[in-house]
Parts: structure tokens; sequence; C-alpha cells
DNA sequence: GTCTATAAGTAGATAGAC
DNA sequence: GTCTATCTACTTATAGAC
């Protein structure tokens, strides 16, 4: 994906190294955790398996590094479109943002993103730990938003706010698995997720 | 799970062919297709890995059959209960009623239907082909739902009503990767999903 | 029907040349 | 920095005893 070809988090840029982790990335969002094979990531980022090694001590580090990079960009991405809303934009409407902002990462944007939300739950657990502060302070952007909705008496008093707001994020997360930009525009399922979060909650 | 304890849809049932299916749902529900070993089968069905391939011809056999009795307990459970459902029902009530028996066999009763959620998408092609015509029937059961719905006059004419049922499968879909029955009553889940999903069409 | 022993293939990782 | 060659471990699958 565009967006993806530039940074990657790394301090020390390096051509190959971006290439590796891209190509990683688009493996891991394709075929899954278990599946993706150290020759399959070398052979699309066109070096041959040991360079990897070179920029990476293992398999898993190089793979905690992508889900790592895919959980930041999509946090960031979705704070970014919120940061840029007017003050005091009404809670529903920086919902609205927060989908659309999420989706567009998630279908758009990013492979990074896509091999996260494909891949988090079968991880070994001591990749996922080191995953689990990013992704609480994601959690807790929802949280938040939800909250203020709530207060400012938007969201219906019968939803279990959690159970609520897993919910949205599994309508949002199970995206890649079926939507294709060959079969219905992107522009239509933002719009109809907007419409759908919208009126269930409130 | 519990309900798995019964029949696997086998012609001649056998209590060690049962526990191997049994064993091979569990496994595959938690680790995945890829990460998915013969060798942790045969334990959990207390029986060593070459066991196996007197009941099933390969790997491959032994998880097309896990996934095809997965697929077809999910559309039979919720065929299931909207035929119980007394005729005249209200199209909305009876999405509720769908809502509800698809998370009931998800979170509850079958590691079969959670075995085909979390992993068909990463299964291979000639797997998946074999799922393609049961899993269009249960898909087209959802799709008669939204459209009776829509018939009625009861779901909003913004929404696209296939970006709608998938990201409304989405979020039943995605509960297996949050919801454990320590954190928040089923009932909690279920009764937050209907009327999201009520609020959120119409 | 189920086992032990083992063959055949594949994947991650390392050694050492360039 | 990146390669070729190779080691080791693991996984599916088969052979053949019981």
């Amino acid at each position: 994906m565009a967006a993806d070809r530039r940074r990657n988090g790394s301090d020390t840029p390096s051509a190959t190294r971006d290439r590796i982790l891209d190509a990683a990335a688009r493996i891991l969002s394709e075929k899954g955790y278990s599946a993706t094979r150290l020759a399959d990531i070398a052979q699309l980022a066109e070096v041959r398996a040991p360079a990897l090694y070179y920029y990476f001590s293992s398999r898993e580090e190089l793979i905690a590094e992508v889900m790592a990079v895919g959980q930041r960009r999509l946090r960031e991405h979705v704070e970014s479109a919120l940061a840029a809303l007017p003050p005091g934009t009404a809670p529903m409407d920086r919902i609205d943002t927060a989908v659309q902002a999420h989706l567009q990462v998630e279908l758009q944007l990013s492979d990074f993103a896509t091999a996260v939300t494909r891949n988090l739950g079968q991880l070994p657990d001591d990749v996922r730990e080191r995953l689990r502060s990013e992704g609480s302070e994601y959690i807790g952007l929802w949280r938040r938003l939800l909250e203020q909705a709530r207060a400012a008496g938007l969201i219906r008093p019968d939803l279990d706010l959690r159970a609520a707001r897993m919910l949205v994020m599994g309508a949002l997360n199970w995206t890649p698995e079926w939507w294709n930009p060959r079969q219905g525009s992107l522009t239509d399922v933002i719009d109809t997720a907007k419409s759908l979060v919208r009126h269930g909650l409130g």
C-alpha cells in the first residue's frame, strides 16, 4: 500500500530494511502469522533469506516490529484525524471521524495495520505482551470517544459500553476479510459504517 | 464446548473419530490453521498422531471436515431459531433472533463454528472452495433477513445493504477475539448486539 | 484400531566467502 | 551488506508390529 512506502519507525532508516518490513507486513496481512515464511518475505523484498538476519535478530523480532509499527500507525492516523477537527466538534461527529480514519488505514493505507488486526489473536504470548501498552492506548481512545458521547446523553442507556465498543471495533476490524476494491467503493463502506454506528449507538 | 460432544456429521459414528474432530476444532479455534499440529490434536484426543490417519486421509481432510461441520452447525442453529418463531414475526425481531443464535453458537456452543470464523480467511484455496456453497447459503440467509426488513421499510435507505450485512456479521464474527465468560455475561453481549444492530439498521 | 519407528520434506538459523 | 552452503529441529506421512 502506498502510504507504507514511507517511514517505518526505525531510527536508522535503510532502504533494504524498509523493503523487508514492507514485505513482511504484506505477507503477514495476507497469510497470517504462522504461515508467514522468511523465504517469502525475502523474495518479495528482493533479497535472500539470510539477509534478513543483518537487520533483525530473528523471525519473531521482525514480526514484532511489523506489529508495533502497524499498531502505532493505526492509532496515530486516527488521532491525527480527530486532532484536525475544530474544537467543540460534537461527540457523534468525532466518532464518525474515527470510524472513517480506522477504515482508511485498514483498507487503503497500510498493510501494517491489517497485519495487526488479522493476527493479533494468534501471536505468541511474548510478542503480544510487547504490544499490550500501545494496544491499550488505542482502545482507550475509543473508550473516551464513547464515554464523551454517553456523557452528552447521546448513547442509549441500555448499551453495555464495553460490549458496544468491541462490537463496533469488530465490525471495522473484520472488513479486511470481505472488502476488496473491485466490489464496491471504499466510500460506500465508510458511509454505511458511519451510519450504522451513529444510529446503533444513539 | 458442551454441544460439540454430540454428533459430528459422520455417517459411521465412532467415539474416537469424534474425539479427534472435537480436538481438532478446539485447537483450530485457538491456534489457527497454520499453527495447528497433528501432534497437539492427537494429544488432546488421547491417541498418537498416526491414529488420525485411520480416520482421515490427511491433515487437510481432517481440517476441511472440521470447517464443514462448523459451517453447517452455525447455519442450522440460526435456521432452527428462526423456524421456531411464530409465523408473521416482524422482520426486525427475526434479525434479533439471528443475532442471538449466531452469538450463542459462536461463543458458547461450538468450537467448530469458532474454528470457521477465525480461519476461513487463511485457508488454502482448495479447502475454501469446498466450503463455498455452504457458506453462500448462510450469507444468503442474512441477505434475505435484511431484504425483508428493507421491503417492510424498516431499514434506512442510505445504507448499502451488502456493506451493512457484512459489517453486522463482522461485529458478530469478531466477538471470539475479545469476549470471554470471565469479563461480562454473554447475555449482556447479546443484548447490546441486538440493540446496536436494530437501531443501526432502522 | 492403535502403536513404535522412521522416512521425507521444509523452515529458521548460522558459518564463512566475497 | 549480501550471498551460497549447510546445520538442526520439527512436521506430515508411511511401514509394519501387535
